[in-house]
DNA sequence: TATTGTTATACTCTATAACTATA
DNA sequence: TATAGTTATAGAGTATAACAATA
């Protein structure tokens, strides 16, 4: 009932990098509501993925590819080690080190995150042909390249939540 | 040096969902960098642009469309005043409602806002000719508009700092 | 002396809930 | 009584800096 309900909302042209922005804000917030019924946040799932391709590695090395400081990573691995996920040991040549390493009950984790992940995708994806989805998918790949974006490490986890509770 | 540091990272398949959540960030990153240059931050681009395209509403409005609370906007609100950029005035109709309004130097920044948005674009697609251009932002277009977005509005303005000194 | 993991602390950001003025 | 704007406050989340163990 306002007087200023225009129809013809004429500029704001909508380009390539906004609607990058939208859709990725979206897909982020879609997965993020998806995953969180295997009581997972993203930055857990992050985790999840990069011990099951490359374990073993120290928390500080860790922490900085989620983009979080070594001090906010302790109770964040902390938590996944309560509950079973992930699991701490001492590296016998340093002992100042941790190596993290996936449980058999995080690999199984794993899985239901493959699976949410593949649902995600199609859901995001329905508007589109196969043939589509396969163009827009190379195109997009070219484009994270070439801006120097590294494969499977996105970097909006440093704004995120942790989910530790206590 | 690690011992860990194996060659072949196979699985991890990257989905179009992952790549939009990752160049979607990496966007709205490099684009707050740019507006940082005028001395805005995105929320602040977004009530300009906002106000542009809509005149005279009112801020529980705005502040609902930018995502944040009218305890929050009103400082927001605040700053934006000072510098001078936007107006509020009081509707005599209802004296209870400030109906917020663009100033010359709010429409002159909109100017600069416009320019830093081109050349956000043309960096953020220069993997790609004009025909992948086009076609990139019409696919865009249709998964957007299939998900419920709505033109113009991006919901990532909930989790970004509002820019407030004091 | 430098580095890993950890803890403590101080600070920012935020939402919720009162408060006022108009309706 | 209900709503717009505002202010106050308390809680969550954060980074920085100090600390202990090991190198």
């Amino acid at each position: 009932m306002g007087m200023n309900d225009e129809e013809g909302r004429p500029p704001i042209p909508v380009g390539v990098a906004f609607l990058l922005a939208q859709l990725g804000a979206h897909a982020t917030a879609r997965f993020a509501e998806r995953i969180a019924e295997l009581d997972l946040t993203p930055p857990q799932a992050g985790l999840l993925r990069m011990l099951a391709g490359a374990p073993g590695r120290s928390q500080r090395e860790l922490a900085g590819e989620l983009g979080m400081p070594p001090s906010r990573f302790v109770p964040f691995a902390d938590e996944m080690e309560e509950r079973g996920l992930i699991e701490r040991r001492r590296n016998p040549d340093d002992r100042r080190l941790y190596a993290l390493y996936l449980t058999e009950k995080g690999l199984t984790l794993l899985g239901g995150l493959a699976e949410a992940g593949m649902a995600h995708e199609k859901e995001m994806c329905q508007a589109l042909s196969d043939d589509e989805h396969r163009q827009v998918k190379e195109l997009l790949e070219r484009m994270a390249e070439q801006q120097g974006l590294s494969r499977g490490v996105h970097p909006g986890y440093r704004r995120l939540k942790t989910g530790r509770t206590k």
